[in-house]
DNA sequence: TACATATAAATAGCGGGACGATGTGTAGAT
DNA sequence: ATCTACACATCGTCCCGCTATTTATATGTA
């Protein structure tokens, strides 16, 4: 209610993800995992999150996944990244560098209250 | 289709206007004018995004507003800050910061494609 | 043995919010 | 007379992240 600060900024997870598994092949589970060690725990991807967001980038086309063992001998679904997921990661990527340092402009701004 | 490249960073909406608010008293249309100029034309606050956003946050009591009259001398409802708004803001503020920078990390990451 | 925790995937339902389309009205410029 | 800019507003849609829940296996521990 009212301030409900979410674990990610909106619109980056599909960005997020595309680049983790740009790093090479990984499962659904290591990817949430990889993401929250990489940022220091700052974001979060709750699993109700991810794979919806998986299977959407699959069907677009961004990723392929075919089964294979974890490293612990678990049956594990593993991604990675086709060329047009690298296509579509260079443009999500310079997308948000653009808005985000628009917003770092405004945000910037002298002049808290009066 | 697609790719959908939206005018804002999705989120980042009340921050903003609430930013460019504690500027100084304006009005509705001259926040989404200010926006676009200040981070040179990048982010373009729509009208049937921002009329509904300024009601929000008016309603969550972070902005008041009064008629007035703008500098072409018509009508226009002017916002400003509340104390709560101000706190709205600083906390809203941090969050962008820490967040943005943990996505900062993650895509700052070497190794695109193999 | 039983239980808890971590790993691994998935879906359903909800809610928020940004967008496009559309509507109203005025003022100034061509 | 018409077009553009100014100024406010609402409606319907769609996307997408969250919570909650389910299913299942492996490891560790009491």
């Amino acid at each position: 209610m009212a301030d409900k600060k979410s674990d990610l900024l909106q619109g980056t997870l599909d960005m997020l993800i595309l680049k983790t598994v740009a790093l090479g092949p990984i499962h659904g589970y290591g990817i949430s995992l990889r993401i929250q060690q990489i940022s220091e725990e700052v974001l979060q991807v709750q699993q109700g999150s991810l794979y919806p967001a998986l299977h959407r980038l699959e069907h677009r086309g961004w990723l392929t996944s075919q089964w294979g063992e974890s490293d612990n001998g678990r049956m594990a679904k593993f991604y990675q990244l086709t060329p047009l997921g690298e296509t579509q990661l260079k443009a999500e990527s310079e997308n948000w560098t653009r808005l985000s340092n628009a917003v770092s402009l405004i945000m910037a701004l002298e002049g808290g209250s009066k």
